[in-house]
DNA sequence: TTCATATACAACCATTTGGTTGCATATTAT
DNA sequence: ATAATATGCAACCAAATGGTTGTATATGAA
C-alpha cells in the first residue's frame, strides 16, 4: 500500500473536496461502480461543466483517478487516500478516548492542576463512543 | 450519545472546517487538553482575532465547544461530531471493500457487462488496507 | 467526410474564505 | 476607579470556490 506521509496542503486538499455534497455523491458512486464524466453528470441537477470541475477536484485531491476508455473518462475511487483520512480521524478519537482515561485518573488525585475539569454549561463530554 | 441524522450541509461544515492544518492543529491540541482561545493564539504566527475566527469555524461545525471560565472561553474537543465522519469515511471503505469482493466474482464470469474491469493508465485499485 | 458524443478549458460572476486592523465589551487585578 | 487581560465583532481585502455559458478538440458512428 505505501501510503507515504501527505503534506498539509494535500491533506487539505482532501478534506475540502470532501466538503461537498455532490462531490461525496460521486465519491460514493464511483466507489460502487465506475462511470464515466456524462454519466456521472446525467445524476445532478447542473451543467456537465461544473460536474466536471467536481470530478477534478476529487482528482486533484488524489480521491479518484480518471483514465481514458474510448472517447471517455471512467471514474474510479481511490481506496487509499480514502483510507488515510479516516486514519487520521481515528487518530483523533484515539487521542480523545486517551485523555478520557487520564480524566479517570485525575478525579482521583482531584483538581491540583490549572486544567478546568468541568466547564459549565455543556460540560466536557467523555462519552467513548461504541459501535 | 444519540447522534442524530446529519444534514448535508452540517457534514460540509465538518469537512470544511477540517480542510485547514491550523484548524486540525487546533483539534488535534483541545483534544489532548482543553485551551482557552488566547492560550491557543499564541501557538500561531497569526493574530489572535484570525484564531478566534478558526474557532469559530470549528465550533460552528460543532467539532469543538467553548464554555466561559471567568473571562476566558474554554475550548474542547466534541468527540460525537468526530467519530460521526469517521464513520462516514469507513463507509466508504467498507462499500469499495464490498465492491472488490464482486469484482472477484465478475472475474469468474468474465465481462459481460458495460462495466469496464481494467482501465489503462493506473489501473483500477483494489488494494484492501490492512492495519 | 460528416455528424453526434464526450471531454477540455477559458472567461465571467457572486459568494465564501482566511487573513488583517481597529474598536467595543467583559472580567480580573491593583 | 483604573488598568490590564480575554474576547467579540465589524469593516476591509485578496484569493479561492462553485456555478454559468461558450468554444474547441478528440473520438466513434453513419
Amino acid at each position: 500500500m505505501v501510503v507515504y506521509e501527505l503534506t498539509d496542503s494535500e491533506v487539505d486538499a482532501m478534506f475540502r473536496a470532501l466538503a461537498d455534497a455532490t462531490r461525496r455523491d460521486i465519491v460514493d458512486r464511483v466507489l460502487h461502480e465506475n462511470a464515466s464524466v456524462s454519466r456521472l453528470a446525467e445524476r445532478y441537477d447542473m451543467s456537465f461543466a461544473a460536474v466536471q470541475k467536481h470530478v477534478a477536484v476529487l482528482q486533484a485531491a488524489g480521491l479518484v483517478t480518471k483514465s481514458r476508455q474510448g472517447r471517455e473518462q471512467i471514474v474510479s475511487g481511490n481506496l487509499a487516500s480514502i483510507h488515510h483520512i479516516q486514519k487520521l480521524l481515528s487518530h483523533f478519537e484515539a487521542v480523545w478516548k486517551q485523555r478520557a482515561l487520564q480524566m479517570a485518573d485525575v478525579l482521583r488525585d482531584d483538581a491540583t492542576t490549572e486544567a478546568p475539569p468541568s466547564p459549565t454549561s455543556s460540560g466536557t463530554r467523555v462519552d467513548i463512543p461504541h459501535d
